[in-house]
DNA sequence: TCAGCGGGGCTCTAATCACC
DNA sequence: GGTGATTAGAGCCCCGCTGA
């Protein structure tokens, strides 16, 4: 069982005035790692630090989301912002055609370069898999709904998650993983696991407005979900097309 | 015709505000 | 500081459009 990391574990950490948030992102794996390894009686190998000058790591337990939580703009005025963008505002926008939606090529394109390189050669990565590629919809970008959907229907394996980690979604229904997003920044970040009564989708929620607003996702883009794990911790990628 | 899925509405919870 | 009102976030699920 996967126990949550608390400013406990971070006691004996010395922080390096040259780290950049990368490096943070990494020491955080690292002591989760540890903690994981102390609770199986295994010393863990520790991950390799990168001087890479990535920005926007920040740490939030499942337990914290709702702390420092701000109110914002209210509904209605981002969907009066919204309409300014739209050409009909006052009719529902225009669904996107199916041949226009989430298409996968065949095949679909290989991870970029640079992430590979940064995830397997740089933090140490390993079994990279292809989750899911799919275009960009409102909801996904809609700050008020704050979510993305991973519609079982499009999710290309379910095997990124491991015995533990499927029974704890079932059970609890969320999990803490680590994210690095278009821009290679790392945030935790909570994946849901929504049972309906037609279907069922994976979302991840917590913070993924700022993920939205770091890379300028916008409706239409087509993203890519690659899962990989760091020793033992699922870890994703989001790669923009 | 119908299954699938995106869009968005409803409800509950929690944060914040206003007032005492 | 306590309490009720207001507002926004989060989770869930229904509606209805689309394409097979």
């Amino acid at each position: 069982m996967m126990e949550l990391l608390t400013l406990v574990d971070f006691k004996d950490t010395k922080i390096d005035p040259n780290w950049g948030p990368f490096d943070y992102l990494l020491h955080v794996l690292h002591v989760d790692q540890q903690k994981l390894q102390k609770s199986q009686n295994a010393p863990p190998p520790p991950p390799t630090l990168c001087k890479q000058d990535h920005t926007g790591f920040k740490l939030r337990s499942k337990f914290n989301n709702s702390v420092g939580l701000k109110r914002k703009r209210n509904l209605k005025a981002v969907e009066e912002e919204d309409d300014g963008d739209q050409v009909a505002p006052k009719l529902k926008p225009n669904r996107i055609k199916k041949q226009e939606k989430s298409v996968c090529p065949i095949p679909p394109p290989d991870l970029p370069p640079l992430f590979r390189q940064l995830i397997v050669e740089e933090m140490g990565g390993r079994g990279l898999v292809l989750v899911i590629q799919k275009t960009i919809f409102f909801s996904d970008i809609n700050p008020t709904a704050s979510r993305f959907s991973i519609p079982f229907s499009q999710v290309k394996t379910h095997d990124f998650l491991n015995e533990a980690e499927a029974k704890e979604l079932d059970d609890k229904n969320s999990m803490q993983v680590w994210l690095l997003d278009p821009s290679m920044r790392g945030t935790s970040i909570t994946l849901n696991k929504w049972v309906m009564r037609s279907s069922s989708l994976y979302v991840l929620t917590n913070t993924w407005n700022s993920v939205v607003k770091n890379n300028q996702l916008e409706k239409g883009h087509m993203v890519q979900l690659w899962s990989f794990r760091m020793n033992s911790l699922l870890c994703f990628a989001l790669v923009k097309l």
